[in-house]
DNA sequence: ATGGGTGCAAACTGTTTGCAATCTG
DNA sequence: CAGATTGCAAACAGTTTGCACCCAT
């Protein structure tokens, strides 16, 4: 019996500071906050961009919006974060399990709600792919769009804008 | 040998206004217009709203842009178009190949092109848990998030905005 | 005829940018 | 110290909505 097999490896404050040291990347106090927002976060939880920012001016000294906005544009581009589009028109960012396999979505395009679960060959076919073709890999999103049980019967109003759950 | 294989079934624009008249929609111009539009795309071209807009205006006696948009949601609704965001802003429109299997997309989130490529197994595997959760399955998309060989090497400038380029 | 659909223009939302001041390496 | 990063406010882009008129059914 293994104990490894479903660890999430998440990378920690310390990696991802040196990370951007590295890079050539400054470690403000902004970015540090913002990191530990989501290290913080339960598995599962996504926040939008307008989300953290409110969280941030609660926890810490006021973080302005734009910083949080330049912030997760980095983060996501060095593979800390995963982007996230539930089809609302928001994106949302959680920790990315880079090293382990991240969650994937089952949609429903008239409520908006999505039932997330876990599949590691997606993960590892994405790698494979990737590796192919000489990309670095970052993140893996599988995504199945539908309409749900309980919104199929529904009668047929006016199709409405994407709505706001996730 | 059989010929049957890759074909990519498209939904016909007489099957498609049946549908659209069954649900209690009706079968305006415009509708059939944009219909008529990615009918002719070859495939693996994707439109954004803007971009329709602009063909209409052309071709046909100018459409509105909010018909323009209020369609395309309506025809995703149907499962008649599918919706891509490639990690540019925009969301891009093209047939679904509901009976067939789409394509998916690696991605390189600094360049913003993607590669596309077929995997008929993903698309049965959506099936599949769609079925399991009772969902009418509309798309099934999987990306692969990465940085392209070319962009690896790239000086750290300042990350920019999701750039344009599909 | 009647309620859904359209066009227009105005309103919104989420996100980006210009610039002077500030802080990290 | 130099150059990256921040905050603010103003600018944007894409998308949605209110409303009067029009047309499929």
């Amino acid at each position: 019996m293994t104990w490894v097999s479903n660890v999430k490896a998440r990378l920690d404050l310390t990696t991802m500071q040196a990370d951007l040291r590295r890079r050539g990347y400054r470690v403000t106090p902004q970015r540090e906050a913002i990191l530990r927002v989501f290290e913080g976060l339960p598995e599962g939880t996504h926040l939008s961009a307008e989300a953290l920012h409110e969280r941030l001016r609660e926890n810490e000294h006021g973080i302005g919006l734009a910083t949080t906005y330049r912030t997760l544009r980095l983060l996501v581009s060095m593979g800390f974060l995963r982007e996230l589009n539930l089809s609302d028109g928001q994106r949302h960012y959680e920790m990315n399990e880079a090293q382990g396999s991240p969650h994937h979505h089952l949609i429903c395009v008239a409520c908006n709600r999505a039932i997330e679960f876990d599949r590691a060959d997606l993960h590892e076919l994405g790698r494979a792919i990737a590796a192919e073709n000489g990309f670095a890999l970052l993140d893996v999103q599988y995504k199945i769009y539908g309409t749900c049980a309980a919104c199929q019967g529904q009668p047929h109003a006016q199709t409405k804008p994407s709505g706001d759950s996730i």
